[in-house]
DNA sequence: ACTCTGCCTCAAGACGGT
DNA sequence: TGAGGCAGAGT
DNA sequence: ACCGTCC
């Protein structure tokens, strides 16, 4: 399976090519899996002393086990997978898989010698080697997946050339695989080590095809030739050329067909009816269904179901099971994310430097991906309109005035929008940072945002820290052109342009500098701007919102009014008395803590993780090529 | 000197408690 | 199965 | 991070 050698041949041609990912950086991302590959993973690994694991009717689980909590942990990263199933493999396969067949011969009868001897590692080791995925893994895997509400892709033909067709067509965001040859079939975005991101230490890699041909100076087509002389499942290759001839001999005649009318045929023979054009013709166009007759819907799980599957049948542990439901359940209702929110949570975190160097390739050609869009109706809904009713009342906020003086803590009236007023504060040096889930903090220019302060560690979600400047020199942006890259992108004062998603808008403010121009020089036939639309107001609130001077502002944080507090929040609201008292004393204590040196507070803040050193730190570690996988570490994060 | 082949070995999942 | 290390032959 | 266990 794959293509011999090309992902080290990417890797030290086409490095920029290759980006290296956190799983988190995945969120709301639709992803095409080969199932396969998947099930047959599993079946090779999930073992235990020796054999795989089996049901009391003697059935293999493995497959079950990995697909069930695998699928749960890449759905509680918010990733959305398609698990693509293989059709009928085409003929120019057989030769392969009639090799294949031929060495699980051979493997049965090594097996049979070890038994007869009793060599134990023997027999576990020729046992791996017959592995085969069958019918009944897959239906069985379909089945569960079902009960998961994982949709299912069933492939006409080669599981990897339908999941490039959905990551071409839009569908999905890439294909998750470690085949490569997911990258000859076309598909835009191929991750690698998705899965084993973070059991091992190794980073996902992203790779971009873009820039794969860009950096090998190589078109689509000629790729394909150049994979086929790498060595493919299709056809054979020329004995005595590797990687580095082939790159050479591709770069310079630019197809197979030149290639062979070039080369001393004596000393690189091509094998005996060679038929590389059928190969090629198979990457080019390979047998698919259409993506657009495709529809993916992700829905709740059926615990039941699962049960009755898993603990029925298989004898998995109830508690378990049920407690895998529970996070689809979760995972899935905090999918539905605003826009501003899933753009950023993407393409800030890793690391602005690399992400700035890929948005500007994407910027110069290609498609848009996948919107974020959210369907999906019933319990979830249920859940979402009914927070929706919740209010803010001017009691709530009244009393919450009261109870933060009663504790100390200093509180500030915004004329106008609180965001703006908290980015005033940062800007002015009043306060370090604005905490908030709210990306539009950015927008008003707050220097330094926190998100997931709070449930930092309750998730063991880290606290994001953005930091405007980077947000801009990564987007290659003026704070202005920032604004209306928000206000493109969707936010609370006025529309946005229906069709125009994070990655055609970035291209075109990156291009056009301003919604001004961009309105020129798009077809607003195709893109039809919201009608009177007022993004320049809209700009305006955003540039310069009302907001209370800050030199005006003192800010003091006193001493708890213990008594205060619980004639309060005891008397009036009967909250439990030891409780109220015990929180005062916190807080009184640790307000004695806070009058600290300097160099303590300067400890407490930078050892947060921090994208500018994180930054410096995978330059240098980029700049000494690979880290070798015993030794140095890439310290993962401190938690 | 560079490049390829052959032959070797290893490891291929995920959870949860410590 | 494939990826990396190493020895050795071919260009 | 390690290691026994999952079925």
């Amino acid at each position: 399976m794959g293509i011999l050698g090309l992902s080290k041949l990417i890797a030290d041609i086409a490095p920029h090519a290759i980006k290296e990912m956190e799983i988190k950086n995945y969120f709301g991302r639709k992803i095409a899996i080969d199932a396969y590959m998947s099930l047959y993973q599993f079946l090779i690994a999930v073992r235990s002393e020796g054999s795989q694991l089996v049901s009391t009717d003697g059935e293999t689980t493995s497959h079950l086990m990995g697909t069930f909590y695998r699928t749960i942990r890449l759905v509680e990263n918010g990733i959305k997978p398609v698990y693509v199933f293989d059709g009928k493999p085409p003929d120019m396969k057989s030769h392969q898989l009639n090799k294949r067949a031929e060495r699980r011969e051979e493997a049965e009868k090594e097996l049979q010698k070890a038994t007869e001897a009793g060599d134990q590692e023997s027999i576990e080791k020729f046992n791996r080697r017959l592995v085969k995925v069958t019918k009944v893994h897959n239906e069985e895997a379909r089945q569960l997946l079902k009960l998961m509400g994982i949709p299912v892709v069933e492939a006409p033909c080669e599981a990897e050339a339908q999941c490039a067709a959905l990551v071409k067509a839009g569908k999905v965001f890439a294909s998750a695989t470690e085949d490569m040859d997911a990258l000859t079939f076309g598909t835009n975005v191929l991750l690698r080590h998705l899965t084993f991101s973070e059991a091992r230490k190794m980073p996902v890699q992203e790779f971009h095809l873009d820039d794969v041909l860009q950096g090998l100076g190589l078109e689509q087509k000629e790729f394909i030739d150049l994979c086929i002389l790498l060595g493919c499942d299709y056809c054979g290759s020329i004995r005595g050329i590797g990687p580095k001839r082939a790159i050479e001999l591709i770069r310079q005649h630019r197809s197979l067909e030149e290639v062979l009318r070039n080369i001393d045929t004596t000393k690189y023979p091509p094998p005996e009816e060679w038929d590389y054009e059928r190969a090629r013709e198979l990457f080019l166009e390979p047998e698919v269904a259409d993506p657009k007759d495709i529809e993916l819907k992700w829905s709740d799980p059926d615990e039941e179901g699962l049960v009755k599957f898993l603990c029925g049948d298989k004898q998995f542990n109830e508690e378990r099971v049920r407690n895998g439901a529970k996070k689809l359940m979760k995972a899935r209702s905090g999918t539905t994310q605003g826009r501003l929110d899933g753009f950023f949570t993407i393409s800030t975190t890793p690391n602005p430097k690399r992400k700035a160097e890929e948005d500007k390739k994407n910027a110069a050609k290609k498609k848009p991906k996948t919107g974020g869009g959210g369907r999906g109706r019933d319990q979830e809904s249920i859940e979402k309109f009914n927070r929706r009713l919740v209010k803010v009342t001017k009691v709530h906020n009244e009393e919450a005035r009261q109870l933060l003086k009663l504790m100390g803590i200093p509180v500030v009236e915004a004329p106008c929008e609180a965001e703006a007023q908290c980015a005033a504060l940062v800007k002015a040096g009043k306060v370090f940072a604005s905490a908030t889930e709210d990306m539009d903090a950015l927008t008003f220019g707050t220097n330094v945002l926190l998100r997931h302060l709070t449930f930092s560690e309750a998730r063991k979600m880290p606290v994001q820290e953005f930091h405007l400047d980077d947000v801009l020199q990564g987007l290659g942006l003026e704070q202005k052109e920032f604004i209306d890259l928000c206000i493109l992108l969707g936010c609370d004062y006025c529309g946005s342009i229906r069709g125009i998603g994070p990655k055609r808008a970035i291209e075109l403010i990156r291009q056009h500098r301003s919604l001004e121009e961009v309105l020129r020089n798009i077809d607003t036939t195709k893109y039809p701007p919201p009608e009177e639309w007022d993004y320049e107001r809209a700009r305006e609130l955003f540039l310069e919102p009302e907001v209370a001077d800050p030199k005006d502002i003192e800010l003091k944080w006193s001493d708890p009014d213990e008594e205060g507090l619980v004639k309060f929040l005891c008397g009036d609201k009967q909250f439990n008395e030891e409780r109220v008292r015990n929180g005062a004393k916190k807080l009184m204590k640790a307000r004695s803590g806070t009058t600290q040196g300097r160099l303590d507070g300067f400890f407490t803040i930078s050892t947060t993780p921090n994208p500018k050193r994180k930054a410096e730190e995978d330059k240098k570690n980029a700049a000494k090529k690979k880290p070798k996988t015993g030794g140095g570490g890439r310290g993962r994060r401190p938690k």
